[in-house]
DNA sequence: CCATGATGTGACCGCCCGGTCACTTCTGCA
DNA sequence: TGCAGAAGTGACCGGGCGGTCACATCATGG
């Protein structure tokens, strides 16, 4: 967390700081990122840096909330949509990947973040996909006691599933910009790849 | 590609080299991976290196090789296998299960290695995947033509789906060692979400 | 106007990095 | 044995890093 200071600061200094970190750390993981870079790009000594956040870790951490905080207030859109449980999966993808639009640095910042499989910030990273997976939980243990989800799969791995398809999915929002093949990717998700013998449209 | 002056060494010269290697890229990736420690852990000079190879690049890119020639004698049984894509698709990732707890080194190594997304070892990458790509798209065509394999989907997100998840199990290997687990991925993907009218076992 | 505490500064510290090169040591053949 | 070329070496180079600190500057209120 920012030290006391850092919320002192005329607000444009305060943007032009955040600016620079979110550029940064965009375009390279925490521990390629530079914190001299920052400071040259935002035009303020190093020392000053400093007095507003504890170390490297800490403006890191603060630029990472930022862009999760945004990214939030996309998917959360998702969850509030009415109808089943496959137009609700539609929406959360569409709305990341409507994020990754809208604000590019923000979503890379968040994409090499949960790359950082090493290092000091995995616990943080594991409370956060825990806090996704019972969010999705909710949903799914509902949609299968109603029937529409197929009660034979394990939930746990329904899970791993759609986190491991989301994450690549979002991972590749540069290359995959139809708008389609989300609806492509969840068909291949709802049929399974076994053909049916009912109907399936 | 290493000089010839390190085939001309004796093999456990050359191998206490590759040992040290393939240790250090296994706990870091490139960019964070240091020359300097795998000469000191391998007791040569750092002269001596450079009379190996062309710089630290080189070097790698070796160890990486090294380490998907291994994994490819693994995954490579999964294609020879008799049956039907599911059984094919559950010993690809048996297979690739096996390697990683045979060859945990090689493992980490590779999983470092595609996630190093930005560099210059892009290139590399994606050549690789296509590879794969196509392969994975003649098994899926020929289920197709079969009836095997719901024709409704596009096999573009088919093959997107099996990457993604692919992916994020061999990601996880350390923490996902149930064997079941595998069988209950696949039969998400198998099956499907939506509930199945004819009797799905 | 001055005293005081908060804020701003950039030269500097120690560390580690990949890579180089003048030099030594080894090896095999004439 | 001598000698040429291959192989081995480690001190050294320039550079970048995160972080520090003695000092300069500023804002405030007595």
């Amino acid at each position: 967390m920012p030290k006391q200071t850092f919320f002192n600061l005329e607000p444009e200094k305060r943007e032009a700081i955040i600016k620079a970190a979110v550029e940064e750390f965009a375009q390279a993981p925490f521990e390629q990122a530079s914190l001299t870079k920052i400071v040259e790009k935002c035009g303020i000594a190093k020392g000053s840096m400093y007095q507003y956040f504890r170390d490297k870790r800490d403006l890191y951490l603060y630029v990472v909330d930022l862009a999760y905080e945004q990214k939030r207030a996309y998917v959360s859109k998702a969850f509030a949509r009415e109808g089943d449980i496959f137009s609700v999966l539609e929406e959360y993808y569409y709305q990341s990947y409507a994020f990754a639009r809208e604000h590019p640095l923000f979503h890379q910042v968040t994409n090499k973040f949960w790359d950082n499989k090493g290092g000091a910030l995995r616990l943080e990273l594991e409370k956060g996909r825990l806090s996704r997976a019972s969010d999705f939980a909710k949903f799914l243990d509902e949609a299968m006691a109603q029937g529409k989800v197929n009660k034979d799969l394990d939930p746990e791995a329904v899970f791993f599933v759609y986190h491991a398809v989301g994450k690549e999915l979002i991972d590749h929002f540069d290359q995959v910009h139809s708008d389609g093949f989300f609806k492509r990717v969840l068909d291949v998700l709802r049929l399974g790849l076994a053909a049916r013998e009912e109907q399936a449209k």
